[in-house]
RNA sequence: GGCGCCGUAGCCAAGUGGUCAGGCAACGGUUUGCAAAACCGUCAUACAGCGGUUCGAAUCCGCUCGGCGCCUCCA
């Protein structure tokens, strides 16, 4: 293992080093199920999949765990307008996260733990807590006493006394007075019995918002998880609450590396459900192939900024995402090269020959990168070299008496393995992922495939009577409508750029 | 006010002390009946500005400008 991860607690790239070398215990917040899932949950949720698949492609055991979070006073807000149960609206977000997460080509985690089946774990904690003074209970409320860790602070980089109350203009003065500090926060919030709640030894009510995780993933991973990971908007007050709380409860560190994954941008701006400007992961699959929305995500570094522009029209919709139309481009190349590999013929394949460095050395050159911070861009630079070889490689084949050597071939198939195990990418059937994106982008420009398949049977018939005007002519009418045609010897294919 | 991040060629984006990032677009070429795709080449002696350290700075230090994030909703 020669993994550097960047840890935002020490601030500083270091070698990521389980407790345990044969088992790594990895917890990443999951989504809060009251919406669906938008580009910021995508782009965290794949930076941590790549982490996992990594991980485990350097032949180290992880167990992943990855929460939902099923409790919290946004979700009885929105199944209140909803006119649905929370438990109902939960239940249907968490399907609809599921099945985006899937079209992510994300594995699903080993542990999938819920809020609403930790109730009892929770009340452990903050029991705990409060026998060792480190919380208080105040009028039907649990808070934890800030002051009672002197370490509070230690992840955000940012000392108590630099807190400045009400900075984010969200002050609920009904719980300021029932605090003993401004920056106390709360365990458990009590509710009215006829709310959606749970009992508790301090009354009906609800889990306070961090306390959710750290039962949670010391329930399922013991006191000292080896790596927790989230968006960057975690790291305060949620990762250091979480800090402060368990390590008040255990006394032993918490997580041995913080990971946090940059946000996407609007405009600049941070996506966030409450700011508005967010697109669902579901709107950007309508358009692209949800493996363009994978790729335009690992084509930045994770930790830097991911900015969205896109054009729109006259009435102010959106008519392109300029970065998911270029990903889905490279995504095109990628199975159009896999499919063009498995095309050699086998007769123009030798048993001898030159292997280009670029096939062999990819496999090596992309964990490489992977392990300088789980550098995916510079991933992605390599497979383009990669990807470039494997079709001198098919040229090749197809020159006069070409051929190719059967080590080559080999390379460029364990390279597409290896693009396929670390990134999740190219995995696919590529006819399935080249089919779907060329029906989308015919069903937008209205082309119907049948009419096109017509007018290649017709161009066909006037090429084979070498009536090059006639056949020109008819391309022309096809290229006019947006299909480009592609000649070869095993006849004519059609795509749309 | 405090803490932190970012600024790399027309656009997107790696790199963070010493020969190459990579992609998109554009333009040449190979190939093709002609195209498209693919490949090769050019664009590219690029690193916000000004100072400093160094044999050498996109990279380290200082200042300035511009953009952004967090300071108890958030991936």
């Amino acid at each position: 293992m020669a993994l550097l991860l960047h840890d935002t607690l020490s601030s500083k790239k270091k070698p990521f080093e389980p407790l345990d070398p044969s088992n790594a215990r990895l917890y990443v917040c999951g989504p809060t199920v009251y919406d669906r899932a938008h580009l910021g949950h995508a782009r965290c949720y794949v930076v941590y999949d790549v982490l996992v698949r990594h991980l485990r492609a350097s032949g180290q055991k992880v167990t992943y765990a990855r929460n939902i979070t099923d409790i919290d006073d946004k979700i009885l807000k929105r199944s209140h307008e909803q006119g649905e149960s929370p438990g109902a609206l939960t239940e249907r977000m968490t399907a609809a996260f599921h099945a985006d997460m899937a079209a992510l080509g994300n594995l699903p985690p080993d542990l999938e733990p819920k809020v609403s089946d930790h109730i009892p774990q929770i009340h452990d904690l903050i029991t705990a807590l409060i026998d060792k003074g480190a919380a208080y209970a105040s009028d039907g409320d649990v808070y934890f006493r800030v002051h009672a860790f002197p370490a509070y602070g230690k992840l955000s980089h940012r000392p108590v006394e630099a807190l400045v109350e009400g900075a984010s203009g969200r002050v609920d003065e009904a719980e300021t007075r029932k605090k003993e500090a401004p920056e106390d926060f709360a365990l458990w919030k009590g509710a009215p019995e006829a709310e959606w709640g749970w009992a508790s030894p301090w009354g009906h009510g609800r889990p306070g918002w961090h306390v959710e995780c750290s039962a949670m993933s010391m329930c399922h991973l013991g006191p000292t998880l080896d790596l927790h990971g989230g968006g960057l908007d975690l790291v305060f007050p949620h990762h250091e609450n979480e800090i402060a709380q368990s390590e008040a409860a255990t006394g032993c560190s918490y997580a041995r590396h913080w990971m946090h994954n940059g946000f996407v941008e609007v405009d600049r701006t941070k996506m966030s459900k409450s700011l508005g400007n967010f697109f669902t992961v579901q709107e950007i699959v309508r358009r692209h192939e949800a493996e363009a929305l994978r790729f335009a995500m690992l084509s930045v570094h994770y930790r830097s900024p991911l900015n969205l522009d896109w054009e729109l029209d006259a009435d102010g919709q959106v008519t392109k995402f300029p970065l998911f139309e270029d990903a889905e481009r490279r995504v095109e190349y990628v199975y159009t090269t896999r499919q063009r590999l498995a095309a050699i013929e086998p007769a123009r394949i030798v048993a001898t020959g030159e292997v280009h460095e670029a096939l062999t050395g990819f496999p090596q050159a992309l964990k490489a990168a992977l392990d300088d911070d789980l550098n995916t861009a510079a991933g992605i630079a390599e497979s383009s070299e990669f990807l470039k070889q494997v079709n001198e490689l098919v040229e090749s084949s197809k020159r006069k008496k070409g051929s190719v050597a059967r080590a080559a071939v080999d390379a460029a198939t364990r390279g597409f393995e290896a693009l396929a195990v670390e990134l999740g990418l190219g995995a696919q059937s590529p006819d399935d992922v080249l089919g779907r994106i060329r029906a989308r982008r015919a069903t937008a420009l209205g082309v119907d495939g049948a009419k096109v398949e017509e007018a290649l049977l017709a161009r066909r018939a006037a090429r084979d009577a070498k009536d090059f005007a006639r056949a020109d002519a008819l391309r022309d009418e096809l290229v006019a409508m947006g299909v480009e045609l592609m000649d070869g010897a095993a006849g004519t294919s059609w795509r749309i750029p």
